[in-house]
Formats: C-alpha cells, structure tokens, sequence
DNA sequence: GGGATTATTATACGCTTGAACAACTACGCC
DNA sequence: GGCGTAGTTGTTCAAGCGTATAATAATCCC
C-alpha cells in the first residue's frame, strides 16, 4: 500500500505519496489514460482526469511527458502495438499460422468493445492530426504486410501462384474481411453467437482462396 | 446577401442578421456542426466554432437546440442516414441491386476520409452514450437488413437456398467485407487505384455466394 | 543518520468551454 | 406604417482546461 495515510496529527500537511521507477509510472499513466480514452472518449481524457485515475496528481504528469500531446501519442502507440503484436508472432505450418492469424484479430483480447472504443478515438483524429497520422501509418503497414506474407507462404505451400499482385489482392479482400467482422464483433458482439465470427471468418477466407485451410494439430 | 453591413453612422451598434426560416436554419447548424467534426473530431465541435461556421453567434445555437448534446445527437442521425439511405433505394433487377448496393457503399460519397472522420468520432461515443447508442443502433440494423434482403431476393432469383440461416450466415460475411473495404477505402484511398475496390468487393463477393453477378444492363 | 537529489504535491494563471440572459433588430401582421 | 413577437446578438458567469512553478516528501548515497 503505497499510501500510508497522512501525517499523525497536526497541522495541513501534504499527502504522502509513492515514489515509483519511472518505467512503471509512464506505463500506469498511459494505462490510465487508455482507462480515460475508454470511458470518456478523447473528451474524457484531460490532465487532471488521467492523474485521478493513476492515483497521481496532475502536474505529474508534465513531469513525464512533455505534453498532453505526447502522452496521448504514446498511448496510441500502446493500442495500435496491442492490437497487432500478436498476430505478427504466429507460428507453426502456414495452415497453422494462417488461421492463427485469423482467430487472434476476431477474439479476445484483440476484439472488445474496449479496443474498439480506443481504435476509434484515435482513427478520428488521425486524418486531422499528423503525428497520430504517421503512428498509425507504420502500425498499419505492419500489420497487413503480415497477413501477405502468411498468404504468400500459404499459397506456396500448396503450389499454387503467390505473385505479388494475386497476394495483394487476397491481402486486400481478407484483410477487409477481418477488419469487418472485427467491427461488428466490437459493436455489437451480442448479436452473435459464441465463436460464430470466427467460424464465419474461416469459412469465408476459404471461399476466397478456394483452398481449406487445415485444422490445427490436436495438442496433446 | 444576407449581411448588409452596419448601419451608416453613429456609435456602436449591433451586426446586421438575417433571420432564416426554421428548418434551414437548423439544417445550416447541423451542417456547421459536421464541419467542425470533421475538422477537429469532436473536440472541435465547440459552441463557438459551430457558430462561427455557420456565420451565427454562439447563442443562437441554445435557440434552436436545448444542448450541445442534443444537436450532437442530431448530427449523428444526418451521418447514419447519408451512409445508408441511397443503399436503401436501390432498383432493379436482383442482380443490378445487390451491384448497385456494393458499388454506392464504396465510392463517393459514401467512401471517403470526411465520411470516416464522422463516423468514427461518433462510434468512439456510442459505448458511453446511452442516447448515440440508440441512434446508431437503428441505423445500423436498418443497414443489415437491407443487405439480407437482397441476398434472399438474389439466391431465389437463382432458384438457390434463400433461406434465412444462409441469408444471415451470407450477410455477416458480406457485411463485414463490405465494412472493411470501405474502412480501407476512407483511411488510405491513395493506396488502391481508381474502382480497385469495387473490383476488389466484387469478385470477391461472388466467391462468398459462389455466383457471378450479372453486369448492369448498358444505359441507352 | 544526514544532506543532496528529484519525484511528487499543491497552488496559481490565463484561457476556453457550455450555458444563461438581457438587449436589440428583423419580419409578420393589421 | 407602426406595433408585437421572436429570432439573433453580445455579454457575462462559473467550471474546467493545459500549463507553469514553488513547496515538500521520499529515496539515494556516503
């Protein structure tokens, strides 16, 4: 407990307070200002709202960060790192890391109406914003040359045309795909049935490729 | 001209106005609102740059609507409705509506960074907005259903199960991926050439249904 | 343990915000 | 044509914003 409670007795005295390695405390205050985001839209995350969540006061957090600017960059930075960093560490056969790709981006913690809320925020900011605008850029380039390589390799694997152009076709359509239905999962996940995105999703790529794509080995 | 410049002499003296008839005005707020949105996400919407958009002040805006919240709410419906009513009109042939209805979600003016900054600034509100949430909530559904029923309309004109767990298993899919081109579309339209993904949807649409859609019937 | 360092608190400042309100002017009406 | 109504303006207010800075408490180092 970090907070030992104020001074015995006596006169006004200040809080007492934590002091904490600056790695954990930049990290608790983008937390809290994804927390903010979350709830309360961009709107929602002002200074003193982020300090209050964090447990800090607000003039900490120019202490950090330069920036109101900053801190919401970094922050961004964290969304867009979460939403990709694990599709693009898939492994196994090019079945295996094909449709692991795809079960990743359409289940959690990848698809809740969190992410979407945080996703949104900052899409509607980034065409007006050049510092978002490039963050995202790089994150998003990222990720959908991921999914051509996966694609590439897939296709390989069956002796079947990986071109640059009939993959950046399929990367295109697929990589619609799976930000569509991750959309609607977010928005409105209730609607649909456990694991039916998914399902859906899969049979949907296999239609497009014309190839089935193998079930995953049973782990024992 | 509504501004006929201030009176001829003598000290100070109020702005000249014209005074609109109700629905245009409003109309001009709405629109001033979606301006600014647009610009500036929805921080940008603020009382005073709305009014200056629209070549009022500021009060005037407390005169046609009880809150900001409420011409918010407003300028949510005008956005839902212009992303879905022309697709709600289409005619025709099954064929020509159901092409008719993927092309107009993917091209102007449907399918554009402006549209994207609009809808996202709003959907980052709906999770936390009980009043947005509504609002989007029967856009959205009107939407779908549209889509459902022309795939039934399309499969039976084909003599093909129309039944309505295939048109809503059809309709997911077709949804999201339709969802996700426009996506990629708002976001990096300089990245795909001219019609790339009305093509893109097209064939791929096709391959879901596993039907090809017959080209638009040529116009004398 | 005690002094130097600095993370953290607390307070203040100037500005913008949504809202409220009184003054004013354009327009309908007779 | 002058009056009444209400659309419109201009001003004000309290609250909240991002930022700046001085005071203070926690930790490091010897």
């Amino acid at each position: 407990m970090p907070h030992p409670a104020r001074p015995a007795a006596g006169g006004m005295s200040r809080r007492s307070f934590h002091r904490a390695p600056e790695a954990e405390r930049r990290h608790d205050l983008i937390e809290a200002t994804l927390d903010c985001i979350a709830e309360g839209g961009l709107q929602g995350a002002t200074v003193r709202q982020i300090a209050i969540k964090a447990g800090v006061t607000a003039g900490l957090i120019r202490h950090y960060f330069v920036s109101k600017e900053q801190i919401l960059q970094e922050a961004y930075r964290v969304v867009i790192g979460r939403l990709t960093e694990k599709a693009e560490r898939v492994a196994g056969t090019p079945d295996e890391r094909l449709r692991s790709f795809i079960v990743i981006n359409l289940t959690e913690p990848v698809a809740n109406s969190r992410s979407l809320s945080l996703w949104a925020s900052f899409i509607s900011r980034v065409s007006v914003d050049p510092a978002l605008a490039a963050i995202h850029r790089e994150g998003y380039l990222g990720f959908r040359n991921a999914l051509e390589g996966l694609l590439a390799d897939f296709l390989a694997s069956r002796g079947l045309d990986a071109g640059p152009a009939r993959c950046r076709a399929l990367a295109i359509a697929i990589n619609g795909l799976l930000d569509g239905l991750w959309l609607e999962g977010c928005l409105a996940g209730e609607l649909f049935e456990e694991s039916e995105l998914v399902s859906t999703a899969l049979s949907s790529i296999e239609a497009l490729i014309g190839q089935p794509i193998a079930p995953p080995a049973p782990t024992k």
